[in-house]
DNA sequence: AAAACTTGAATGATCATTTAAAAAACTATT
DNA sequence: AATAGTTTTTTAAATGATCATTCAAGTTTT
């Protein structure tokens, strides 16, 4: 309990402001959004976000880091059950439309980190690894399921569609329907499939 | 003569600097540039961009439009001899992928124009009418094409696909291969084509 | 000579970040 | 369970840097 207590308000005060980064970068856009509306989002201060993360670019690159850890449990979570190499396959698809993962907002923050990513040391880092994983994920299923002469041309032809949608969603002023984007995905990945071979 | 001669060099520079901007964007990164490191990529400086183009943000509207006009050009010149539905629908996929168009500076431009421009009026009425015509180009061509319960989800799918491939180009190390990507994206249309029925 | 163009030096505004001092939460002792 | 001491958290105000934009005085072109 100790221990716990010392920690609490820390843990909240970070959940809270990466949040509000989420929220705030959505409706100012990532280059104008300030520190002073982020804390406001939240009610605080400016000050305070500079105390627990030290700079902005901090504060972006844990926003980022919490993006990045629900898309790997959404993953995780359907790994887990997955048998087959196209089960596995379609673990991958339906984690990047998670409910929990596909939202405008978050699909807002993710294109913006993106376009900045290239101009900042450690936002580009955590930009390549998270590239780097999901396209070893995607050749390790498509390793059995597609001709190998196809298989970087379908996988590319996939991680590009799915972009794309974030992309598309990102732009959305209604609520995105994530169970309707899994459905498309698979049928989008059937049909890249089906003819491959 | 006179005449010409009032507007030479106001064209020149006009051009010139969409030039340097759309380099300078690419190596600062859209958020972070300053009007002065565009100014320098032709010699000159920021306060000569105020005198042609009155604001920064003139400026990035000024730049997306010539993108614009580059990605129309490219389609109607296609269009014109474009026979088939089928040949239109490849000319339209064709165009984005023009030698002239498909650079890295270029979707670079375009990835970070798309990531702003819900935040500046100007910016998104210049993104939405683009938009728009890319859809009714791939509606009209995908009519006779596909069964119309599948078209506008095949629409997407192109759509989202071409997108994605941009924003890949926009992070690319390497020159592009636009002789390349027009193959991919004719194979990819061929596979969502071809089983839609 | 007039118009168009250029530029170095202001101007003024905006911000991230730091500082210093106060408030709150927590711990240990009695 | 009250209290004194310690650490953590909060914030208003200062700091300092960066920029877009404007100005005014030049230069070049017509």
């Amino acid at each position: 309990m100790l221990f716990m207590g010392r920690q609490r308000i820390r843990d909240i005060r970070h959940d809270e402001l990466i949040t509000a980064t989420i929220t705030a970068v959505h409706k100012r856009g990532y280059a104008a959004v300030t520190m002073t509306e982020i804390a406001q989002e939240v009610g605080t201060t400016a000050a305070s976000i500079n105390y627990y993360f030290g700079t902005k670019e901090n504060l972006m690159e844990a926003t980022m880091l919490r993006l990045l850890n629900l898309l790997k449990t959404a993953m995780l979570e359907r790994y887990a059950t997955a048998q087959t190499p196209r089960d596995r396959l379609i673990a991958v698809l339906d984690a990047n439309f998670d409910d929990r993962f596909y939202t405008v907002a978050h699909c807002n923050f993710w294109m913006q980190f993106w376009a900045s990513a290239p101009y900042t040391d450690s936002l580009a880092r955590l930009h390549r690894i998270n590239r780097a994983r999901v396209t070893s994920h995607f050749r390790a299923e498509l390793r059995s399921l597609v001709p190998h002469e196809r298989r970087e041309a379908l996988r590319e032809a996939l991680q590009c569609y799915m972009d794309g949608v974030w992309l598309e969603a990102a732009q959305s002023t209604a609520p995105l329907n994530a169970a309707h984007a899994r459905e498309e995905a698979r049928y989008v990945a059937g049909l890249l499939l089906k003819n491959s071979d």
